[in-house]
DNA sequence: TCGTTGTATTCCTTGACTGGCATATAATGG
DNA sequence: CCATTATATGCCAGTCAAGGAATACAACGA
């Protein structure tokens, strides 16, 4: 719920795993499990993290628990990164100016991947 | 470098909270090190661990060592959010076409908080 | 060159997080 | 009610990160 808790869910790499699995459609714990790699036990506490961090919301289906992304957590992520967003356009437009200072290069700033 | 690494640069309170800072504007560590209320041992490190994530910039100025913030991996940050910002403009669009159906509101959505 | 200022690094201790294993709990079907 | 399936929790050991104190290092001024 506090932004540290959204922070610390992502910082580990096996839940940003679970978070881009869920981000194609709700899974339940044993299709997570079988992803993932990691033992029942071990995947069902990182999902108790996401939940604490609102970052998962869980359906009940009979036996099987269904975890689906919440987005209101990612939004208030984007929202914290709104104001530095804001920063890298500029440069990006500084990055722009210079290049049309520059009649060498005929090509298109061309996205840096 | 690493997503990892620039996760787990962010994961950390104080250092979200240099990197707030440097948003303003670029500091010297003297500055960090009042701003954040940390020893300036701990302070050196946290801003090493930035800079080893490429969040952070250093000129040197005299003695002082002037950090600044490079928006370069706030850009990856923004790319890995991306496909979730769909995610949630969709919900969006549901609860605005949820609120379309119920005529009994005439006030618009109003921004939560 | 030497003292001073500003910053980085090393060492050490402590606390938190992770993963596996075993086990508890919940829900279902017979 | 019992066996089974699906998930969660408790316990334990190994790992790692954080903070403080002392110290090393670098750049400047006299």
């Amino acid at each position: 719920m506090s932004d540290a808790a959204l922070w610390t869910a992502l910082a580990d790499p096996h839940r940003r795993a679970i978070v881009a699995l869920l981000l194609e459609r709700p899974r339940a714990v044993g299709e997570i499990v079988e992803a993932c790699g990691l033992s029942q036990p071990s995947t069902s506490k990182h999902l108790k993290v996401l939940r604490e961090a609102g970052l998962v919301r869980v359906r009940q289906d009979a036996q099987r628990r269904v975890y689906a992304l919440d987005p209101g957590p990612i939004a208030a992520l984007d929202a914290w990164l709104a104001p530095y967003r804001k920063l890298w356009n500029e440069s990006l437009d500084a990055l722009g100016r210079r290049l049309d200072e520059t009649p060498d290069t005929t090509e298109p700033p061309a996205p840096k991947d």
